[in-house]
DNA sequence: CGATTCTTTGAAATACGTTACAAAGAACTA
DNA sequence: TAGTTCTTTGTAACGTATTTCAAAGAATCG
């Protein structure tokens, strides 16, 4: 026995340096110089860890995805009514700033989806979970009685993401007529009349 | 005088064949190899016409977005009523085969647009014009006695397009979980309440 | 310390993509 | 047909990215 490996932390490190490199980068100007200079470590290094980039990618989809996702479920879970967990939701699902690494890595991997079982994939598992988020906080206000909902509540938690994803995608892809504040606001317009109660908006 | 210039042609063709190419392999997988096999040209001629590249690809992306909205106003204008208007900009909106490269290539090019102001520019565009197409049917299924908004008319028309812009996004990612027809069962039933009407689906 | 194993690096070899350009080919006119 | 201009191609030169790998460095244990 002699050193240990440390291989798990190391990868960590440039899972978020990836992460970061797509956001800056962007898929198509991608370079392993760009994220080993991101993670402070040689393109030898890089490939030491992964030698397969592929790989990097993916992990790099699957962390932006889980942090993503459980950032917003720890937030909605600090609230009690149903009708602050919406907020909440609405909130973080369309942050102020999707120059995040998070939300343009995704944005970045979502088109190359199309081209690759992996990332379809977790593109579905995303949005089967974001779905399921805005039903359970849906579920919850009708039994707390502050939600008297129109519709199937499926088809509102569906409508609701894909809002809040076609909003971040605009957001990230600098649409000048479309801003945050704007964004969130036609979430909550629609949530608020689809569930026929108010929902303030910041 | 001698040969006649046919540049004019030949761009036209070299435009096609970037869309069908950045609709196959993607941004970050175009090579200029890929747009002279489409074109059937070496890739000698596509430098020819294009010395730089960047130039195409902005060709591409304004091509995809005229023929999609054109295409729209087209059939929408083919309609007296709104309320076949509105069944028709929706089933244009979602296509069934968002394979086409028109689509594809502009959820490539949609992401390119964070890093590329011309190509920011160009989005903002479509969505400007797609809010107002929607805007027009809506307002003159108002004057017709077909709908009755229950918000404001930019307010619905820009959901409107949000929806139809996620919906594509997920189609063309291949999320598992969503279908053409889910798609436009959503969208016709958000406008379907905003408007207090029916819609008939497809 | 010496032995062992993991880590990091930089450089060489390799692979790939773009640019530049000379030469051949094609279309047209006189 | 000869002359002119536009078009196309193939290739050589170039630049850049990835892969491979030997060697040096670091951490640990006995």
């Amino acid at each position: 026995m002699a050193r240990p490996k440390e291989q798990t932390e190391r990868r960590k490190d440039l899972v978020q340096a990836a992460m970061d490199a797509i956001a800056v980068r962007g898929l198509s100007g991608l370079r392993l110089k760009d994220i080993a200079k991101e993670a402070g470590l040689s393109i030898g290094s890089v490939s030491y860890y992964y030698p397969e980039i592929e790989d990097l990618l993916v992990e790099a989809h699957r962390e932006a995805l889980e942090r993503f996702y459980w950032n917003r479920v720890e937030h909605v879970d600090q609230c009690e009514s149903a009708a602050e967990q919406i907020v909440v939701a609405i909130q973080e699902g369309i942050p102020d700033e999707p120059v995040t690494s998070d939300v343009r890595t995704l944005y970045e991997l979502h088109t190359y989806a199309g081209r690759n079982p992996a990332h379809a994939s977790m593109m579905t598992t995303l949005w089967d979970r974001e779905v399921s988020l805005y039903e359970r906080v849906i579920e919850r206000g009708v039994g707390q009685g502050h939600f008297k909902p129109t519709h199937d509540l499926r088809v509102i938690a569906e409508t609701a993401v894909a809002l809040e994803d076609a909003f971040n995608l605009h957001l990230v892809s600098s649409n000048g007529a479309v801003t945050a504040k704007l964004a969130r606001e036609r979430l909550s317009s629609y949530l608020a009349t689809a569930l026929s109660c108010m929902i303030a908006t910041q």
